[in-house]
DNA sequence: CTATTTATGTGAAAAAGTGTACATTAACTC
DNA sequence: GAGTTAATGTACACTTTTTCACATAAATAG
C-alpha cells in the first residue's frame, strides 16, 4: 500500500466512525470521497485493491468497512507512545485526550531537566532521559513523539532508535530522516514542522492556484 | 507551482539558511537534495523551472538562492497569525519562538472562556472570540491557527473566514475543507491531525515497505 | 416482467511526477 | 592550451497516480 493511499484510508476510517455515531448504516463511495477530499473513483479503487466489496446500488456497509479497515490499520494492537521533551508542547500532548478513541496511549514522558521529571502532577510519569531503554522495554513502547528544542532533536532521535522505538513523530524543526539501523530495521519517521506549514499557507495565499 | 514543489522549496530555503550561518557560500544540487530528501535532478529541475540558474561546476550561490527563493516565498511581507483556542496547545504555540526566523508573528489569541482571555500572563494578548473582526482588521492578520476542541472547530473556521482570514492551520481532529466564500475567494487550509499521523506510523511499522 | 435508475468495479487513457542519460560549460591540472 | 574532472540543464523514458468511460448488478417503478 502506498503512502497517499494510507492517508486516505485513515481518513475513511475516521469519517466512517463519525457516520456510524450519527446512526448511518450504509455509505456510498461518493460520501467518503467528499469526506476525504478525493474523487469517488479513487475510493472505489482503493477498496477494490484491498479486497473490500460493496453492493451494487447499495453502497458499502459501514460496520463491515470499519472492521475491514480496522484490521488493515492494525486496530486492537497495543499502540503505546512516549513523549521526549516535556516542555509546553510535550505536556499539551500528554493532556490531549483525542488519542484514546484511536487506541493510542501516551504511557510516559522523558526530559533532561530534574525539575521536570521530578514533577508528578502530570497524567503520565516523566522519567529522566537516561531511563528510556528500561521504560520502553517495560511498557512495550512502539512509538515516540519528539518535542524537544532543535538542538536536542538528533540526540533524542538516536536515543529512541537505540531503545528500539522505530516509530517517530517529530515536532522539532529539524527534518529527521529515517536510516536503517545496524540490525537492518528501517524506522518510520513523520516530521511535522509547524513553521513550514504556515510558510506554505502564506505562499498559497500570495499565489492562489488558478486551476 | 505544485504542492510538493512548494514543500521542497521551503525545505531548500531552510537548509540554505542553515548552511549560510555555518559560513558556506556555495551549494550544489546534491547537497540540497540530501537536505530535502529528494534527488539532485529534482533540485535542478525545480530551480530551472523557477528561472534560477547556477554555474556549471560552481553550483549555486547561497546568497542569490536565498534572495530568489525568499521572493518566491513572499518573505518580507507581513505574516501575522492569530491563535483560536488558547488551551494547552494554543498557549504552547504562543510561547514557541521558532516562528521568528521565518518572519512569522503570532500577534493575538482568542478564547471563549473569560478566565482565559482576562489572563494577561501570556506573550500576546488574548481576546474574546467576539472581537475577532476588529483585531484582524487592526493587526493585519492573514492567517489563523485553530487549536480548539473538535466540537468548536467548524465555528472557529467560519469566524475566521468571516473576519477575512483566508489562511488556516487546523490542529483539531476535524478535517476542514476549503470552500469558496461569497466573494469568490478560496481559503487555504492545512490540517494537522496528530492522532492520524500516529496511526499512520503504527501502520507503517506493522507493514513495513519492502522496497 | 420490462424498463429505468443508481451505484459498484475495472480496463484503458491521460496526466503527473521521477529518474536516467548525456550534452554542455566551467574550472583545474600538467 | 589540451585533457580531465565536476557540476548544471534538459530531453526522454519510465513509473505511478488519477480520471474517464462503460459494463455490470441490484433495486425500484410502472
Amino acid at each position: 500500500m502506498n503512502n497517499d493511499q494510507l492517508i486516505r484510508i485513515t481518513r475513511y476510517y475516521r469519517s466512517l466512525n463519525r457516520l456510524k455515531t450519527i446512526g448511518l448504516e450504509k455509505v456510498f463511495a461518493h460520501n467518503l470521497a467528499d469526506a476525504a477530499g478525493v474523487s469517488a473513483a479513487i475510493v472505489r479503487k482503493d477498496f477494490s485493491q484491498l479486497g473490500i466489496h460493496g453492493q451494487k446500488r447499495g453502497g458499502y456497509e459501514i460496520h463491515d468497512l470499519l472492521v475491514s479497515l480496522g484490521e488493515i490499520l492494525g486496530k486492537g494492537d497495543s499502540q503505546n507512545c512516549i513523549i521526549i521533551g516535556c516542555g509546553r508542547i510535550g505536556k499539551a500532548l500528554m493532556h490531549y485526550n483525542g488519542f484514546e478513541p484511536d487506541g493510542i496511549r501516551i504511557v510516559a514522558g522523558f526530559d533532561s531537566d530534574p525539575l521536570v521529571y521530578s514533577d508528578a502532577s502530570h497524567p503520565v510519569p516523566i522519567y529522566p532521559i537516561s531511563r528510556i531503554d528500561e521504560v520502553v522495554e517495560a511498557l512495550q513502547v512502539t512509538a515516540g513523539i519528539i518535542t524537544v528544542p532543535e538542538q536536542a532533536a538528533s540526540d533524542s532521535y538516536e536515543r529512541l532508535l537505540k531503545a528500539g522505538v522505530m516509530g517517530i513523530l517529530n515536532f522539532s524543526p529539524i527534518t529527521l530522516k529515517p536510516q536503517a539501523t545496524e540490525d537492518g530495521k528501517m524506522p518510520v519517521v513523520h516530521n511535522i514542522n509547524i513553521a513550514l506549514e504556515l510558510e506554505q499557507i502564506f505562499y498559497e495565499l500570495k499565489f492562489p492556484k488558478v486551476k
